[in-house]
DNA sequence: GGTTACCCGAGCAAATTGCTAGGTTTATTG
DNA sequence: CAATAAACCTAGCAATTTGCTCGGGTAACC
């Protein structure tokens, strides 16, 4: 997995999408507006993220883009591992031992390790409690006037009790390491 | 923090230097070797990370790099940043509200949020760990005789040459998550 | 002096990033 | 039906990053 600004645009752009997909599909334009991500770019990141299933879009005027599935059910994981799309890194290609000597490849079995427990960590987190830390912060959706589009047939999201006690991206003490 | 492969290959570097440092200071070109990094590329990161008071070099004949601290005190995070050096990839930059309106750019609190877990993460695991994790694994350090010279005739392995786009973290097939 | 190794910087191909530009399709609306 | 809104798609761009080669330099040891 990798971390880079392109999944950081991914995932504020789902936080804003699931803050607002209530009212019924999300325009990627208005995304673009709210975050400051161009539009192309977003077009870009949201075809990945609907060929990864993770959003559905409604074409047409009125239409826009909504969660596939539960934001409770959407990880920081899925979303970051859908628009950077992951290579093989290994030198060794998968080879159980890439130098011929008696050394090892530590850097397969290492590596994907490390890489699991990233993953691990980023997939404990959802779409949902990350939409919910930006509640709790008090930002404030504006009430856009429904538009006529098929909120009736949307899966209507369980609430889902905001438990914020321990809000897991609570911003702890200033950075000590960078 | 970004993670790329370039942090990867000090991570991986590292280890090799703290599984064999107790012999002596380890030479670059051993390590490049072992680990399949080109030499002038170690260089780079190494600089990097003697900067950092990371490691230490011997210059000369027997000379090389040890670790500047004990490896328990050493964490990933410290390794990842001193090679990967963070940019601001805010678009505000700090300002507390980088559109005009009354929405609030989420970026930077998001973001600085998640980079704070990711940190806290990284920093939980010391590079003594990881050392300890390839000894359990049966990895076996050759005993290289403390002798400054004599090293005379090492088999020299040339680096297969892959022209492979690194990518970081990435997510190996093994783990078919999304 | 010669060798070993750390140092340093220039530069390079390939890839990635974030974006612009210019279209096409699909669906709703007047 | 025509206009429009929006998803979709492709190509291409400048800037940056990734690993790397090359060509030297400098400190320490024999």
């Amino acid at each position: 997995m990798r971390l880079t600004t392109k999944g950081r645009f991914a995932v504020t752009a789902m936080i804003d999408l699931g803050l607002r997909q209530s009212n019924g599909p999300v325009t990627l334009a208005a995304i673009s507006q709210r975050q400051q991500i161009s539009l192309s770019y977003l077009e870009q990141l949201f075809g990945k993220l609907r060929r990864h299933e993770l959003v559905e879009s409604t074409r047409g005027p009125g239409g826009g883009y909504t969660l596939a599935r539960n934001p409770a059910e959407i990880t920081i994981a899925d979303i970051i591992t859908s628009v950077d799309e992951p290579i093989d890194a290994t030198h060794c290609g998968g080879k159980e031992n890439c130098l011929g000597e008696g050394e090892r490849c530590m850097t397969h079995d290492l590596w994907t390790a490390l890489n699991q427990r990233m993953v691990e960590f980023l997939d404990s987190v959802t779409l949902q409690k990350l939409v919910d830390d930006q509640l709790a912060k008090g930002l404030q959706v504006e009430d856009k006037p429904t538009l006529k589009r098929a909120i009736s047939s949307m899966p209507v999201v369980k609430p889902i009790r905001m438990n914020i006690p321990n809000s897991v991206f609570a911003l702890g003490n200033a950075f000590s390491k960078v």
